[in-house]
DNA sequence: CGGAAATCAACATTGTTTTATAGGAATTAT
DNA sequence: ATAATTCCTATAAAACAATGTTGATTTCCG
């Protein structure tokens, strides 16, 4: 119906990556090794982690024994800062940030619809730090493993 | 953050567009005037109204002096049911609908974060019928006119 | 009745954006 | 020096958006 592109997608899984590792004195963690583990190309996510590191949710590393970890605690970054920075500025459509994307600004009918689509995804979004989503995964991966445990 | 296609957004527009002309008796609508009203490409409208006849939304009656219009009232008419034709069964992220289409989809810790956002969307969007957009639409059309009446 | 005009219908083509891959340059630890 | 790593630029492939061309069906009007 309305699409997460896979930047927004990939990049907040790199982030969550990163949020697992984080903490672990040299938490430094390559790209190679997160693109094994997210089954993802290096060479996209070399692309995506650009304006992660440009918009200072990570730190990087130059050089043998370098890498990547996060620019600040999981408690402390929301998703929402995670896919604005991947996926620019942009809302759910065009004409919510650029008025003069379309003439009918103002009077159009729709305007209101997308943007309280709009509201209610930068709401959730915002209301959802990486530590937040690790403690969900948590419960859900030991609930797997009783299910399994059967 | 989250892109909303131009199918979407055309198509929703264009039923609003038989929306405003139903039930004038004769009220079939040729595209050539909603592609005019709405400043949108006749050929491109041509392609989106496909699906919204194919999932009987609109109702076309061909040759001279045919025309479109809508299947139902605008008040039985959500807007859910109207991007959801348009856009195919696509939800937020493809591994919501489709299992297969990821290999961890039961232990991915975003799918949850996913589904919660395409869920607040469906119920958004499963709650505006065309009539309410129409309703707003008019108070706002009201307000402006206020505005500038002063 | 018959043809012209209006309109929907179907298919092909082009342009733009997104997604992904490739090669190598710069930097640093050992 | 060498190997490991980030960083930068280019380009290929796929999906999306939009346009163009032609054909099929129905109505209108003489």
């Amino acid at each position: 119906m309305i699409k997460l592109s896979t930047k927004g997608r990939y990049g907040t899984r790199l982030m969550l990556n990163l949020a697992r590792h984080y903490g672990n004195g040299a938490d430094a963690v390559i790209l190679k090794r997160i693109a094994e583990e997210e089954r993802i190309s290096i060479r996209y996510l070399e692309q995506i982690i650009i304006p992660l590191k440009i918009n200072r949710l990570v730190k990087s590393v130059r050089g043998a024994g370098g890498g990547y970890s996060l620019a600040r605690g999981p408690e402390d970054i929301r998703l929402s800062e995670i896919l604005r920075a991947v996926e620019g500025n942009c809302c759910l459509v065009e004409c919510l940030e650029d008025g003069s994307y379309c003439e009918f600004v103002g009077t159009c009918p729709t305007f209101d619809i997308w943007k309280g689509a709009s509201d209610l995804l930068r709401d959730y979004f915002e209301s959802l730090t990486l530590r937040d989503v690790m403690a969900r995964a948590g419960k859900k991966g030991r609930k797997a493993q009783a299910r399994a445990g059967r």
